[in-house]
DNA sequence: TTAATAGTGTCTGTAAGACAATATATC
DNA sequence: GATATATTGTCTTACAGACACTATTAA
């Protein structure tokens, strides 16, 4: 019965900006299969290390980036005959971002801007597609972006972020609005970034974690879409 | 290595009207762990029958339905040390939806109103939960709740199962224009539902099994949340 | 003082919701 | 014709987006 068990692993999308645009990790593989090859982060579920699969993910992550990432949600799970070379499996996707501000050296070599993927193994052009997609689409109604962003920025900043994600053009003023007021998405430091030759921008943080919703999504506010 | 895998089984959430109301299947287990016990239909994926775990979902779906669900999605992921007594283990969970009319006998016994859900083992609870928010959400931007009513219904057939899931009051000159003027949901037949001592009303299908969207949800519209 | 971006005020078009009015079947 | 629901018309309001205007810093 063991013998008929499928495999289980769990591979991650995990994001951060790259030159200003959306950078996906790519490390190239240091095992077979496809050693060698460019491919999301992945690994086994270890049955007696990690108490579920997003702890298997935060272990592959922080393995990969060595350190830990600031938001992680479970994207979708891939599964079927065909999908590895080394039988039937399961993965378990998971979507993680992190601010690139906190990476060192090697790590930003393997970041590829998510419009110049290479070919990649097993399923990982679907499961970087879902993420993509689903980033872009939390994007439109979510504070989900300010995830890339270190602790501190400016409205400006957080715009554009957006607007380079989602790629349509944002009215600061408008955007603004919705932001700060309407939705609190944001809250105001204190502090203000100065330096360029004119009026200074506030510095805001993201204001309490489960608040995420943008404009109107489906449903209720909610926080996370995890369980 | 193959006794560190985890154990592999497809929950599915099947939902079917009630009295009007959303019933959730629940029929009592035949084997252990927790034999005679109410809960939600599952079972091991078989790497020799099935293709992926949709369609253990479909075949777990059919053994206990007689029939095939008109509407299946992924609905997420559990899994972990503790969730199920025989051991670490992986549950992708599906949501399904089945027009009550096409049920027959026994099922029928099976059904639950999802207000009024018993105790469950394993985390059944957490994944009827997750499955009801689900469908409820869903069901506030998307013709999802199509899927529950026979081929052909009236206008207030859906609206009436809208009113009941979402539990809120529609309009339904407001309705009307939404679902068949401006998202182009339903198509009419052309054929009436007579009898009543007033107006007739024209009976509707489900238009094109893509399109679900009913006010805008998240990002554009896009056929089922499904990979 | 100037340049450049930060931030505010105001208008307009769109669309959702409230509600009145009309249509059409059976009894 | 009476009744009850189907379907259409019209108005109001909320809000997103467009855009003009004011504020404030460094050079």
């Amino acid at each position: 019965m063991e013998f008929d068990t499928p495999i289980a692993t769990v591979d991650v999308a995990l994001f951060a900006l790259l030159d200003g645009g959306l950078g996906l990790l790519l490390p190239r593989r240091d095992k077979p299969p496809y050693e060698g090859v460019r491919a999301l982060p992945g690994g086994f579920v270890r049955v007696n290390e990690d108490d579920d699969t997003a702890d298997t993910a935060r272990r592959v992550a922080r393995d990969k980036l060595g350190m830990d990432v600031s938001y992680l949600e479970q994207l979708y799970t891939f599964s079927g005959r065909a999908r590895d070379p080394r039988g039937w499996s399961i993965a378990v996707a998971y979507l993680g971002l992190v601010p690139a501000a906190h990476l060192h050296g090697p790590v930003l070599h393997d970041l590829v801007p998510v419009d110049r993927l290479p070919p990649l193994p097993f399923d990982h052009a679907a499961i970087a597609a879902k993420a993509v997609r689903r980033l872009r689409d939390k994007s439109t109604y979510s504070s989900l972006p300010g995830f890339l962003l270190p602790g501190e920025f400016t409205l400006q900043e957080l715009r554009t972020l957006y607007e380079r994600i989602t790629g349509e053009a944002l009215d600061p003023a408008n955007f603004r609005r919705q932001v700060v007021d309407a939705q609190r998405l944001v809250e105001a430091t204190g502090r203000r970034r100065t330096g360029p030759a004119h009026r200074p921008a506030e510095l805001y943080r993201l204001a309490a974690p489960g608040r995420l919703l943008l404009r109107d999504g489906p449903g209720p506010a909610r926080p996370a879409d995890d369980a």
